[in-house]
DNA sequence: GAATTGTCGATTGTCAACAACCGACAAAGC
DNA sequence: GCTTTGTCGGTTGTTGACAATCGACAATTC
């Protein structure tokens, strides 16, 4: 009677397409605005255009991609109002996040801190820009995993795919990361630090800082849109 | 040159079924837990199983259905855990929605908040249990509309969504809504006053008290998940 | 009798062909 | 010349049939 554990899930064609598409897409290899054609994507994954369909409306929901019927579907295109709503809701996000982890902070905690850290250090170092996004996001993950919080889990990977496609397609035309260390560092050291007050006030100029970064650039040198 | 209106997309059967199957599983008539059978429900709405299928993903992604591979698709079980995740993550965002539409609040907002909470008040009333639920949820969109905030939105609509699942189907053993009616009337008075901190306040006592009410609820009469 | 194995029906996952639709270009009309 | 209309290639939307898998129950073994 105690056959508590479910199956675990068999994994079909579909979710299997459906994460090697959503890695194409946040490694920039599908660039904003670009079409996927069902059937070359279909030919390319081995596998026929039913799967590929639904694994296709799956990163449609997520907001990966964007579909207009009987036009074909195309990687999402962000406008400067779209990175502002993005950081909006970040914030909010992120500061409750910090409220249900604090109290689950431990050492395991603090490790995997500086580990990210150190791998985002390292990425810059090494000036891999698309690591160095990869690690960004990494280390800003955590405080979501530790919250416990499934839902927010859920929407935080919503945000963290369109910043990961923003940046990745547009990085080059950002300057270096470099800057950005200390930033990070301090950012680090709040969330190891006895006081919620002071990291909140850190994430919210945190994300001011990444806000007005990106908008501004957006707003000089992308087709303004809202 | 100045095309710029985008064709209307044209609807399409998924897309037409995927509003339908939503209606029917927010208005409980699929209850949670229940198998959602393809063949039956393809028939039922006269199309083949390819666009039912196409649909209910979209249903999955969005949190009302959970499907395990080979086995079938049913309606989501909300546990105790799962309303503490949903209200603690509305509170904070419909707390951003309330500062991101303070400044856009105008005679239209006001009209539509009493025109809104009147919906509300003659659903309690008549003892509209369901209708009540959708006035209630109504009323609460109405600043996420106004936030203008496409993210914002459709990240309510996920929240909102669990919500309406949840209280549809356990109202019968919730006790009348009658006395909300005062809670709502509070809710509408300072959405239309000028202190946005009151309003920010109100808001935490309304979600606290709609959280305790449901988690205690939940404990009492549903398995516990978590 | 309890546990294991085998079989079967039902359901989901996948496929390849067909139909509907869009966008672009060319021809016709004003 | 400008607008309208018609055609065409290509892409998406839809379908019905086929394959793979699961859960339950019966048969088997210890």
């Amino acid at each position: 009677m105690n056959r508590q554990i479910k199956h675990l899930p068999r994994s079909t064609f579909r979710d299997h397409i459906a994460e090697q598409l959503r890695d194409l897409i946040l490694n920039g290899v599908l660039r904003p605005g670009e079409p996927l054609l069902e059937v070359q994507l279909a030919e390319q994954f081995g596998v026929s255009r039913g799967p590929l369909r639904e694994a296709m409306r799956e990163l449609v929901d997520e907001g990966l991609l964007v579909v207009r019927p009987y036009a074909g579907t195309t990687v999402i295109e962000l406008s400067a109002k779209d990175i502002r709503e993005i950081y909006s809701i970040r914030t909010a996000l992120e500061t409750l996040a910090f409220e249900q982890a604090w109290d689950r902070r431990d050492a395991a905690f603090h490790a995997e801190l500086d580990r990210r850290h150190a791998q985002l250090v390292a990425a810059i170092d090494a000036e891999d820009e698309v690591g160095s996004i990869h690690a960004e996001l990494d280390l800003h993950s955590l405080v979501f995993e530790t919250a416990d919080n499934k839902l927010l889990s859920r929407m935080w990977s919503i945000l963290r795919g369109r910043l990961q496609i923003y940046w990745v397609t547009h990085h080059e035309a950002h300057g270096r990361r470099g800057p950005y260390r200390d930033a990070h560092l301090v950012y680090v050291e709040s969330a190891k630090g006895d006081d919620i007050g002071r990291m909140v006030s850190e994430l919210r100029r945190h994300m001011r800082r990444g806000a007005d970064r990106t908008a501004e650039f957006v707003g000089q040198h992308v087709r303004l849109q809202g």
